[in-house]
DNA sequence: GGAACCTTGACACACCTTTGGTAAGGTTTG
DNA sequence: CAAACCTTACCAAAGGTGTGTCAAGGTTCC
């Protein structure tokens, strides 16, 4: 049985139990619950959540604005139309066609792949 | 000489003045300045206004949520670090591979390719 | 040269977010 | 059965956002 109550994980994870609830209200961890309706932590949950707080620290973030990052990834209508807003006008030196963007975006891809097959550990866990 | 000063610009996009002022703080939208430091909104930006005000009102947006979008664009290496997280546990009905993410990718860019091919008036404007 | 603009900066206010606490009640377990 | 957990639902305080307004001063234009 490895899965911990919500003070547990609290404590090995350095959030308090009132900002796990806080982090799963909006979205972003959602643990499993007992049948009495206890919230348990499993080891990925855990994982996620001390990396959560390096990746807000790392990049100076709040917790809304990973949330907001789920929403668009989510709402892939919004994504598009976000993307296509930003799409326009910022800061173009030259004129940039849709072939070259293509182009460029398929490097991107290549580089990707590279990463892939230089570094095993790239798989989705299971 | 096409470009409307801070009023008529407001006049023309429905936004105030001072909003006008609070998107280009946020780094949305940042006219051009006149010899004397007047903003100068030119076609490009009015259209952008408008589009912006859609934008907003379609997803239920705040300014903050796409100038957050405007910096994860601007920003690779945070970006990386958010779809990262992201990417891990969020709801895997079947195991997927690195590879089958990649085939994925790429099939989503020959739809991107065949949408350009007959859809000529994708190129980015001058 | 005065009216009607523009600039930045400040104060202000309503609302939302983030986080803590507390209360009323169910669960687990020694 | 009581201690020590858990749950949800509130109240609250600090800070951020979105927006208005005003002041002090520069610019444009008739």
């Amino acid at each position: 049985m490895d899965a911990l109550t919500i003070h547990e994980a609290a404590e090995t994870t350095g959030w308090t139990p009132r900002m796990l609830r806080y982090i799963e209200r909006i979205g972003l961890i959602e643990p499993a619950r007992s049948d009495s309706g206890y919230r348990m932590y499993g080891p990925g949950e855990l994982q996620r959540l001390r990396t959560l707080r390096e990746l807000l620290a790392e990049h100076d973030l709040g917790l809304g604005d990973v949330a907001f990052s789920l929403r668009l990834r989510q709402d892939g209508a919004m994504q598009e139309d976000v993307d296509a807003w930003l799409e326009a006008e910022p800061r173009r030196p030259e004129t940039v066609t849709a072939e070259d963007w293509l182009r460029w975006e398929q490097e991107k891809h290549a580089r990707i792949l590279e990463a892939v097959n230089t570094n095993p550990k790239m798989e989705t866990t299971a």
